[in-house]
DNA sequence: AAGTAAATGTTATATTATAACATAATTGAT
DNA sequence: ATCAATTATGTTATAATATAACATTTACTT
């Protein structure tokens, strides 16, 4: 899954894009902010909170727990990483500029995560929802299974 | 969300299927395991774990938390309670016979949760994930958001 | 009754996350 | 440029969630 060609290219589109909707936004994406956005993205597979704190200070030994979470909310609110639920993990987003309708297809062999977007679940879910009068507000869908290349 | 006219039938009703399926399974709903699924029941609510370990305590006073997460695990296991990923939280299943295909509506303002089933919305995630040959194992759906009295 | 498997008890610790307060950097108004 | 206010980061401590490892008890099988 994701067997994308030049990682390295991903990780510079979502850093640039990251640096675009923050300036869009007036929001700072600081040094650490950044570094923390590289981390998450060194795969495309899930990261942990305190992998990421390890990966840290190796950077800068004084990282700590809050170092980490802090720049992860961060980076959750301006929908630059997605929290993986089921995983207590954090995956980068590959389209930060559309964050909606969004679900994991996240492989139990080889970890890796591909986001997906579908207006068409959404809308299911959404109105099957309304049918019953249930207002949503945040849709969770994590698949897990096995991906093309690991089956 | 469920106002269900009497609680203590659900309840009831709840434990009465546990008891039955685990006969036909030829597996021990004991007495602790039956203490928690009750304790879970105790609304429509969702549990926390360590709020089912005082629950515990007041029975028996030297409940531990392997206490209460091994009859989690087993009532999960069963498909007796469900486990809400996005709120590290538990909930009793309503219809412990056929628990596939079910998601769950969370309402944030009076934390009850409905659980539905829904082939349809299943055979999309299914037939979504295999178009991209995607090996579906699991499915873990969550919707919070407001529900009908609450809104 | 003895041996085995399953369940529970118990201690300790791992993992995930946040609260609370201190300090530093940045911004914006004067 | 300076001060005040805001934002970001540093730091210490602890809360919340969950499991590992081993001991004991209970239940089941023969």
């Amino acid at each position: 899954m994701n067997p994308c060609k030049n990682h390295k290219a991903c990780t510079n589109e979502a850093l640039k894009n990251a640096e675009e909707i923050c300036k869009k936004k007036g929001v700072k994406l600081t040094k650490l902010r950044e570094t923390v956005l590289r981390l998450v993205w060194k795969s495309h597979g899930y990261v942990k909170a305190y992998d990421l704190l390890e990966d840290l200070k190796k950077i800068d030994n004084s990282a700590k727990p809050p170092t980490v979470y802090r720049s992860l909310d961060f980076l959750l609110e301006h929908g630059f990483i997605h929290k993986i639920q089921s995983l207590n993990a954090y995956v980068g987003c590959g389209h930060p500029n559309t964050h909606d309708n969004c679900y994991f297809l996240i492989c139990n062999e080889c970890q890796n995560i591909e986001e997906h977007c579908s207006k068409n679940i959404n809308d299911i879910v959404t109105n099957t929802s309304e049918k019953i009068n249930f207002l949503p507000n945040k849709i969770t869908l994590e698949i897990s299974g096995t991906c093309k290349e690991c089956s």
